[in-house]
DNA sequence: AAATACTGTGCAAATATATGCACTTATTAA
DNA sequence: TTAATAAGTGCATATATTTGCACAGTATTT
């Protein structure tokens, strides 16, 4: 059933990059994607990712992922991490990701304070992070939820 | 008509005090102050206070008033305020805090990001603030709103 | 002052979300 | 490997929330 991991983070890349305001209609998204569940199913997924539902001025409320709140600190050093990583690598179900000098352990602190399912833990040196991912979470799962965390990687990363 | 105000006050002391998972749960609070409504009015008094549900390790999701979150640079701000705040009075409806020199912008304008229902507005010199309150919000509602954006107040006013 | 427009609210019905039960598939224990 | 347990999901239903409509009380316009 490995499905699962693969809806969740479905769902939570739609959340992320557009307003949805029902299960329904998110239900009719992840089908676009080939993912065909019933509502039933998404609103156990919904309570298992802690999403939240917040006001917006256009569509009344919307899901937002949890720890998600723009903090105007939080951008900075979203691009402080982008700058300094170099590049990730997996070994034994482990991802490696190097970084410039220093880097590592704020961008690690970012990847914790994101608290990802998908990653169980971080380990970081001084330029040098283990990613512990989840079980069953695949390399490609792994670099999307880094992308989720700070998008500017999209560019550096395969 | 005047109730509506004293609800929503009442609302919002409720929410920020306790968890809340449901309308129903609230207007059983909302009646033990003397307080008869529907749900219908608590599901349009929510929506107008923009009060968002967020995911509970307790009670699966509560009820939680915006602009709360520990924003890291914004609590700064908040002690910052604290620090500057001298006292508040009031004269004719109007609130008029002293500050030290200097500080009143600031904490006007921390007041203002806030955006609470019971002011209208704020008008700030070097070391005062002018607020105006809206329309049968009592001192005291103003005293504790302005304790929910600046927590520290509490043991400076009253 | 009468007519008109707006606000706040309840009621009932429509939508939206959560959940008990049953069943299937995966995991763990023996 | 087989038995026992747990995880994932759909279906139908229960629970929760929103909304259209009507109406009463205010405020505004003429």
């Amino acid at each position: 059933m490995g499905n699962r991991t693969e809806r969740l983070l479905a769902i939570r890349n739609i959340i992320s990059s557009q307003k949805v305001s029902s299960q329904e209609e998110l239900l009719d998204l992840l089908e676009k994607k080939g993912l065909n569940y019933t509502q039933a199913t998404l609103s156990r997924d919904l309570k298992f990712l802690k999403v939240n539902k917040i006001s917006d001025v256009e569509k009344g409320y919307i899901y937002e992922l949890p720890d998600q709140h723009h903090i105007p600190g939080q951008e900075l050093a979203e691009s402080y991490a982008a700058q300094g990583f170099v590049s990730i690598q997996f070994a034994n179900k482990l991802g490696v990701i190097r970084t410039l000098p220093g880097y590592a352990p704020s961008i690690a602190s970012l990847i914790d304070k994101f608290n990802p399912f998908e990653i169980v833990g971080t380990l970081a040196g001084d330029d040098t992070i283990l990613i512990i991912p989840h079980d069953n979470v695949t390399e490609r799962d792994v670099i999307n939820t880094l992308i989720i965390i700070v998008p500017e990687l999209k560019n550096k990363i395969k």
